[in-house]
DNA sequence: TTGTAGGCGTTATCAA
DNA sequence: TTGATAACGCCTACAA
């Protein structure tokens, strides 16, 4: 008997009451008496009965489905934030739908557009690295759409966000060099781009001020931050015979990189150079010597990016301030920053 | 002028038509004339109307959505993988909600099940290690909603699978290891659960044997494939005190613990101890040496299960043969099998 | 080529 | 506490 699948008015039919009364049972509403309840229930069960949820969401005028953009989603740090996302969600009884961006603004607006097709109740984002206009968002706070921005976010639209503290960050780890005896930190940064690069360079600049160390902007070395860059990087570093016994990287790939080339070239990590890298990607524990970096807390990040677009989402007719929520990091101490030895 | 969302009755009064003629000229519909087409589609834009994919997917019985299950979509190759089937379904415009079952069945049924009742019109599916009950997906299969296993399948279900050639990605690891002069080759592996590593162990059988190489039992090592157990098989395999000058990881994880161990103890990689692993997860290129490894092309592999779920779709009426696909590896090679010295 | 009418499955409103 | 009715926005026979 596989037959149709079974709808609430099969139900109604065969208990001899109307749809409404079965809508009622099945929803947990007040206004029903307990023995229609269990009837219907059991009724449900015995023809194997499955809510159409988008008839429901016709109805309704919302989804259950939560939209999720990200730069792209085969990166550790992002599938860990959806994954937090997930476990807050679906708790609720939310689903989650992902799109990649690729760090291009067209394709930005363009799966926004897809997502909003698909009449998600809301979208998550962290914004791609090129994006420099915001109108698709503003748009969406104009449409009252729920919009919770993460990780890599910008104060240009009037909404919620989820970051971590990157300045305390960049902090934590610079400070951490200095405790180890470093004077010379080299940094390795992107400043044209999005913010959380600028805020662990502020927290390079400051933990070197409070250490009464002077700073040497020929030290600090812009690039896009993936593995090449940190190689390209270091190579010029070597080359230009400066003097230094530390590398703070900004993104563990870069930080990779750097390892690579100062290992090439007979540096020893890290009793020649110190290193340290930014974000906790799983492959840090596994490099030789172990790197050391600093955690954002992903998953930590993705539940509170759900919990900030639920309350929006209760708040939706009330007015609504949207909060900023700042995770603390943690830095995650390993071989490559040890100097003091095994 | 935010107010409400346009529907298509809005198109048709502004336009003076009824929203049949609106739906057809929006659809492509062949009967309908060139001059109001263009009239719909201008107003369209005017009034910025966005189609309720709800209500045409309730009406039509069809969402548009793919479901994907995967054990945890925070490793790389899954992530590779989801992109892959994001390509070919956003070309069809299609989108992907993606659930993670963590390995676990209960869990696995369950995202099932809320994948079914946001009314996803087919599900792609990697099963979970234990998974050992299959018959949630023989139920999809008999009410005829479209299934695909992917990369951890199973024949208990008659359906459409696409799988790399595990036990040609098996042979071509060992048969470098041979071709680089190693004798005694060490196997990690996992009899007990899925396929895939059965097949692989059946390369390195198949390659020992074609190249009169005896094969010695007590040189397999099986354990869950993480880091910590490629780890503690490699103590082991220091501590038994047997002979042998390679390791065939069939999991880069365990690869790289066994890279770990081997470098505690001075062993040094790949001149006393070649070493293979299997994925090409990103990672093992940043090991030191770098690691050799199998490419399963994950984002093939994604494309291919997405090709696969339309053939079923567009065959649904007719009767449809299960296909298994089945995509080539690759073996990349890197420092640490190459003996010849650099 | 266009219009009419009905319904996809659910829920909200009103009345009983 | 339950029933009747309409509506969410769209698509598709069928009729014109």
């Amino acid at each position: 008997m596989a037959s149709k699948k079974a709808t609430i008015h099969d139900i109604a039919k065969e208990l001899n009451i109307t749809a409404s009364t079965v809508s009622r049972a099945l929803n947990n509403n007040p206004r029903i008496s307990e023995a229609t309840k269990k009837a219907v229930l059991g009724m449900a069960k015995d023809l194997n009965y499955q809510p159409n949820n988008l008839a429901a969401a016709l109805r309704k005028g919302k989804s259950q489905l939560i939209g999720i953009i990200v730069p792209t989603i085969n990166r550790s740090f992002f599938s860990s934030v959806i994954r937090g996302v997930e476990e807050v969600a679906n708790k609720l009884n939310y689903r989650v739908i992902v799109s990649q961006s690729n760090e291009d603004v067209d394709n930005e607006i363009a799966t926004l557009n897809a997502l909003l097709n698909a009449r998600v109740d809301g979208v998550l984002v962290s914004i791609g690295k090129n994006t420099d206009r915001f109108e698709h968002y503003k748009d969406l706070m104009e449409r009252g759409i729920p919009l919770v921005l993460f990780d890599r976010t910008t104060n240009e639209v009037g909404t919620s966000q989820v970051v971590i503290d990157d300045y305390l960050g960049g902090y934590l780890a610079t400070e951490h060099l200095i405790k180890q005896g470093c004077k010379k930190i080299v940094h390795f940064t992107n400043l044209k781009q999005v913010n959380i690069y600028k805020e662990r360079y502020r927290g390079y600049l400051e933990a070197l001020r409070d250490n009464d160390i002077p700073f040497d902007e020929s030290l600090v070395y812009q690039s896009d931050m993936q593995l090449v860059d940190g190689r390209n990087c270091t190579e010029q570093l070597l080359a230009s015979h400066k003097k230094f016994d530390a590398i703070f990287s900004a993104s563990d790939y870069a930080a990779v990189g750097a390892l690579q080339i100062l290992k090439e070239n007979g540096v020893k990590v890290p009793e020649d150079v110190a290193l340290v890298g930014f974000s906790n990607e799983p492959f840090t524990s596994f490099t030789d010597p172990s790197l050391t970096t600093v955690s954002q807390f992903p998953i930590e990040m993705g539940q509170a990016a759900a919990e900030s677009f639920f309350e929006i989402l209760e708040a939706k007719k009330k007015k609504f301030i949207p909060q900023k929520t700042v995770l603390q990091p943690e830095l995650i101490i390993r071989d490559s920053s040890l100097k003091s030895g095994k």
